[in-house]
DNA sequence: GAGTGGTCTAGACCACTCG
DNA sequence: GAGTGGTCTAGACCACTCG
């Protein structure tokens, strides 16, 4: 753990104890200079952690201020979608059951090619999968994967969680995702497996993971139920 | 302009043009020190930025990697709902109008209170904007502004950008927005002013948009139209 | 003018990857 | 062992804000 790292971990404590409430000021640089015992520069890389969750926001000439954000209080935890929804839930304390309704392997056809950046030969895995919530149907995932980059899916993993299997398994590294959210009617899919009514919306999330060397590995499409999912997050401007 | 910030601009500008091409690796960081003749921290602030737009990834004894994203050809103006629609649409060439169809001053509903963090007593601005692109019905946006935060809003401002007014004319500054998406079934209002045939979903985008100092000073939701809108970012993951 | 955060330097040590 | 990026130091200068 870096030094950096620590001080804003320590930092994040206090705010959140309301050790330093919303709207004072962090000690100024040159305190927390004293404070931990390291150079300015590392106390500013720690406070920058801070600004970029959107905890804290610096002014050149006055001091940091501490900011009231909703998520100033409540769980820090940025939803992400690639994370899988096996880790969001565990940390809910809500029971997740997924079932496995279709599981192939397939040439890409033209949209999975282009989202991919495969060739027509280069054969990917085709995934349907229900989520349930405490029984009740959440999710319809639609997901590609490129068979070279993620050798040896099985239909027992698809039941637990693919991203356990794809870090802890594969060792593959995650860089980030690209996602487009849009809301739908209902196909015949979602009406069969989410029990949609005909003039219920879809709220679709549809998103392409990249590894950390930029190549994508996952195409996914989520179809919730609009009753019970939102998708929220914070979006901090660059400092 | 920061010295690391014209090397990031530099280094975008080249990556860009395909003079590092994607999959290539970017010169080693002592390469830059030299070309630019700076510190190597300088440098690597540098390609931090390019880092957290999803352009690069560093790899510790390797290099650091061009990346193949979405966003490294396409356009790089992260739509940022924040800042307003005008901006965006200038930038398509595609012809933006807007109807105000309620603009009043009123005391804040509990909802309203509690997204804005206002007593009862502290009065906001009711906007509910129609906004058209081409003629065609697009976003029905509901907003709220407190009024000590926004004074003078006018009737004739609506009619073009809020945010412009906000910025050039009150100075005031923005730090972020907290962003929630959903699906919903359309309102009667949605109806009458987007067209919108009863069984047509509706892409719903709330926010709340903070200042710098982390006060919340809108508090909106967009109804868009299923057909001619989605909701598209990069969410990289934190270094 | 005094104090603040933002940037920058010229070094240093380290963990990591590769052959 | 040679090379890489990540972190850290102890200084320095600056633009900005405030009284």
């Amino acid at each position: 753990m870096a030094k950096y790292e620590d001080i804003a971990n320590t930092l994040r404590t206090r705010i959140k104890s309301g050790d330093y409430p919303a709207g004072s000021f962090l000690p100024k640089q040159t305190e927390l200079v004293t404070e931990f015992n390291v150079s300015r520069m590392t106390v500013q890389k720690a406070v920058e952690v801070l600004m970029m969750e959107g905890l804290v926001a610096s002014k050149k000439g006055v001091g940091t201020t501490v900011l009231d954000h909703p998520f100033t209080t409540r769980d820090t935890s940025t939803l992400s979608e690639y994370e899988g929804l096996s880790w969001e839930m565990a940390h809910g304390n809500r029971q997740l059951t997924s079932q496995v309704i279709e599981f192939g392997v397939e040439f890409p056809d033209e949209t999975v090619q282009e989202k991919l950046r495969l060739t027509e030969e280069e054969p990917v895995y085709k995934i349907l999968r229900l989520r349930l919530v405490e029984d009740q149907p959440f999710v319809l995932e639609h997901t590609y994967m490129p068979l070279n980059l993620v050798p040896g899916m099985k239909k027992e993993i698809l039941e637990h969680s693919i991203y356990h299997y794809i870090r802890q398994q594969l060792g593959l590294r995650i860089s980030g995702a690209y996602r487009t959210i849009r809301a739908d009617k209902p196909s015949d899919y979602d009406k069969l497996y989410l029990q949609a009514q005909p003039e219920d919306p879809i709220l679709e999330i549809s998103q392409i993971v990249y590894q950390q060397d930029g190549k994508p590995f996952e195409y996914s499409r989520s179809r919730n139920r609009y009753d019970v999912r939102d998708y929220s997050f914070l979006d901090m401007k660059g400092s």
